[in-house]
DNA sequence: CGCAGTTACTTGAGCTCTCAAGTACTGTAA
DNA sequence: TTACAGTACTTGAGAGCTCAAGTAACTGCG
């Protein structure tokens, strides 16, 4: 008894993936094209640079940026060979480790930051009224946390 | 005078890359283990299963797929070696590829669509009300044609 | 204590995607 | 008619992601 979809949520599916699309390719062509890195390592690097001494676990990073930790890892192995980010072992837990920002990953994020942001209002903010913004915020928790 | 998001954007913006993200890995999983293809290989059969003929040249494919020609072109070398699409030439221009999707191929997406459909609507309709759907349909519809 | 069972993280193989470069054909205009 | 720019598609290399398997350390219970 497969529910399909109907043709008017067909619709909305289909607006759904190329938009969806649309804004993630955009990120992830601007920020390889002027900053030499894909998008989730500007979130990796961004969320370690709001953490508490620019530092946390491998796990709440991995949570904080909505990653397995196995991507994770290997991020933050591409992150470490570049200087960005160093790692160190967790005091409390021998089986944790930390992921550390350097400054030279600091200077990389703000050298990126302007660029980026200029790139998600152009594509997401800019074509949407603030009600419909408000709305996709709602609509997006509401997907997030189902 | 970089336009730097405003708090509830930030939220917006992280709400969206939570929910596009989870919608993303969920379908790619369930399809990947269920069907063993990755999302993108359904919608090539997706489309070409609607097509006149069950045919479409490679660069209209790639329009409907919202997929860079390299792109398309790798899944359907992929996609041939399996059996579920073939190719042939374009009788008008001798440049154009058409890729047909064969008896096999539409027995493969006829043997994921149930498990798909119910996954989007898991992971995508159900969380929201009727209003909601339809609000995210103008959304991602300004979203994709800006 | 001791030894399952769980948690934290890493690693490697295989696969897809991107980007740049290459081939082949088409259309146009001197 | 013959260049020559543009279009259609492919190919290969490099990079990131996923999945499964591996290592190491913590936890709790008999």
């Amino acid at each position: 008894m497969t529910r399909w979809l109907e043709s008017d949520e067909q619709r909305v599916w289909r607006a759904f993936l190329a938009a969806t699309q649309r804004v993630q390719e955009e990120l992830d062509r601007q920020l390889q094209r002027d900053s030499g890195m894909p998008h989730t390592y500007y979130v990796v690097l961004a969320m370690l640079s709001e953490a508490e001494g620019r530092t946390l676990r491998m796990s709440d990073l991995a949570g904080r940026v909505n990653s397995s930790q196995s991507r994770l890892s290997h991020a933050v192995a591409r992150l470490e060979e570049r200087g960005w980010v160093r790692r160190a072992q967790c005091p409390r837990d021998k089986r944790g480790n930390l992921a550390i920002l350097t400054d030279a990953g600091f200077a990389a994020l703000k050298a990126a930051a302007p660029g980026h942001v200029e790139a998600v209002r152009q594509v997401l903010f800019d074509p949407l009224t603030p009600e419909q913004v408000r709305l996709l915020g709602e609509i997006c928790t509401a997907v997030r946390d189902s």
